[in-house]
RNA sequence: GGCGCUAUCGUCUAACGGUUAGGACGGAGCCCUCUCAAGGCUCAAAUACGGGUUCGAUUCCCGUUAGCGCUACCA
């Protein structure tokens, strides 16, 4: 039974890098028939938020993705415990008495790397059951088989063959001075007895597999097959942080500025991945079908943001991609809370009518509010009046167009095809060029020069709205 | 410092040891066109460096350099 799980730690938001995890983990799963088990990792007490596994839960839940099982690590310590005191029973494990370093310290910098704390690794068992039952703190720390090297060995599905020898792993701690277990215990123990048959996580991991490989191996369990992911980094080349840089690395900054799930999941997907087919756009059976781990590259993806503009052009144009996918009622329905937001007063019946004319203009959905405004409001924006005049022609020539067009405009039926046949003629008949007599009205209609074609928007717009803002371009021209 | 991982256009990436090193985003230009988009076409742009192995290395091996990760009683 394939059984995969996205293990989040709530210390911040989520974080894109982790949400592209459980995307690896989800498809896996998907693809072969498996479970997938979301996993809160809350044994860092001090660090853990409310806040942040809310943000955990919002993001996973706007990817619309899913999983089968949930637990919480913290009510599962019991367990965790009774595996520390097997390994200890079997002396693979053993107390250190040292006071948990404090930070500083001047910790062996210069040869080689701390291995472990020879008296206390020698400690007998007598003296340390004397001291701990005295109340001594302690931490148990993994007896990493020392004398004769060893070498600690897995197969990764992504890194392949993958060895270390004992004599450069320390002997890491599995419970602290509190009691609480460490993530590698946590980890391990969990892991094996929800019986999660492939580890998927970030390459962030991959050295710390070894001690895990041994933790497995100490307390009798097969340990999961694992499929280390490259990272996500910043254009800089360091791992994105939060405090480094900021809401871009947030899933919901994706979420509010207008991104469609499927599309954010497809840009996550092809950083780090590839079907291998020159596919770009894909939606998300298509990731489902395509997906494996040899599909997976080792090296690590940038996210290519700025400080001016925190997304990844081709985050934005395969959004747009998604966008211009969407059925249009769908659409529409996606927009109308990024108008509202925007405090445009709009319509469903309305605003299935303007997505036609907007959806191959905007790339993310709060675009919607730039380019449509003026299809909701009463009352045009402020705008240049000089605008009006038409290319090769003064605000006299404006005028004249904008009244010539007053008059025509008001006669015919507002539909695409008589409003073109309409203002061609006009054109003309006025002896001018088309583009000169259609942009002093697109803009005295739309306030701006660059805007949806203008027979279609003018239909939209109504003739009593049309004829209102023509007369009031007219006046602005009037008054100077 | 030790250990591990990685290295193809600016970015994401493709290429059973044999290709004019391909695609995409972004950039430039042209076309289409009522503006802006969308769309079509074209152009610029890469195998980190040095050694091997081989008839032939982007591809395999070694070294150098660089980057990243781990080296916590964080995860």
């Amino acid at each position: 039974m394939l059984r995969v799980r996205f293990a989040p730690s709530p210390t911040g938001f989520l974080h894109i890098g982790s949400a592209r995890t459980f995307i690896f983990n989800w498809l896996y799963a998907r693809r072969n028939g498996g479970t997938m088990i979301l996993r809160i990792d809350d044994t860092d007490v001090g660090r853990n938020t409310e806040a942040s596994l809310q943000s955990i839960y919002e993001g996973l839940h706007w990817l619309e993705l899913g999983w089968d099982e949930e637990y919480r690590q913290s009510e599962r310590l019991g367990l965790h415990k009774q595996v520390a005191a097997a390994i200890f029973e079997k002396g693979i494990a053993y107390r250190d008495f040292t006071p948990a370093d404090t930070g500083e310290g001047d910790r062996d910098r210069g040869e080689g790397a701390w291995l472990f704390h020879a008296e206390m690794r020698n400690l007998s068992r007598e003296e340390s059951d004397r001291r701990a039952e005295a109340g001594e703190p302690f931490a148990l720390r993994f007896r990493v088989p020392r004398g004769q090297e060893r070498i600690v060995q897995f197969t990764d599905a992504v890194y392949g063959e993958q060895a270390k020898s004992t004599a450069d792993i320390e002997d890491f701690a599995l419970l602290r001075s509190d009691g609480l277990p460490t993530y590698h215990l946590a980890s391990c123990a969990d892991d094996a007895d929800l019986r999660i048959s492939h580890v998927v996580r970030g390459q962030d991991h991959l050295s710390n597999t070894f001690k895990h490989v041994l933790i497995f191996d100490a307390a009798g369990f097969p340990p999961p097959q694992f499929a280390h992911l490259p990272l996500l980094v910043a254009p800089d080349g360091t791992k994105l942080s939060k405090r480094r840089h900021g809401p871009v690395v947030s899933v919901t900054t994706y979420r509010d500025a207008g991104f469609l799930p499927h599309a954010f999941v497809n840009f996550l997907c092809l950083l780090g991945w590839s079907p291998k087919d020159d596919r770009e756009r894909m939606d998300r059976q298509e990731l489902m079908d395509a997906f494996s781990f040899e599909g997976i590259n080792r090296s690590n993806a940038v996210v290519n943001f700025k400080e001016d503009d925190p997304f990844d052009p081709k985050a934005l144009w395969l959004n747009a991609e998604h966008i211009r996918a969407l059925a249009i009622e769908d659409l529409a329905d996606r927009l109308l809370p990024f108008a509202e937001a925007a405090g445009l007063r709009a319509r469903r019946e309305k605003m299935i009518r303007v997505t036609p004319l907007i959806r191959e203009r905007i790339k993310l959905l709060r675009d919607v509010a730039t380019v449509a405004d003026f299809f909701f409001v009463d009352e045009l924006p402020p705008y240049d009046q000089a605008e009006l005049a038409p290319d090769k022609g003064d605000a006299a020539l404006a005028e004249r167009v904008l009244q010539h067009a007053c008059k025509v405009l008001s006669e015919i039926p507002f539909e695409h095809d008589s409003l073109e046949g309409t203002l061609r003629a006009a054109a003309k008949e006025m002896g001018i060029k088309t583009g000169q007599m259609f942009q002093p009205v697109r803009v005295a209609v739309c306030g701006r020069k660059n805007a949806p074609p203008l027979f279609a928007t003018l239909e939209v717009l109504g003739r009593e709205t049309c004829l209102k803002r023509i007369g009031e371009a007219i006046r602005k021209l009037a008054d100077s």
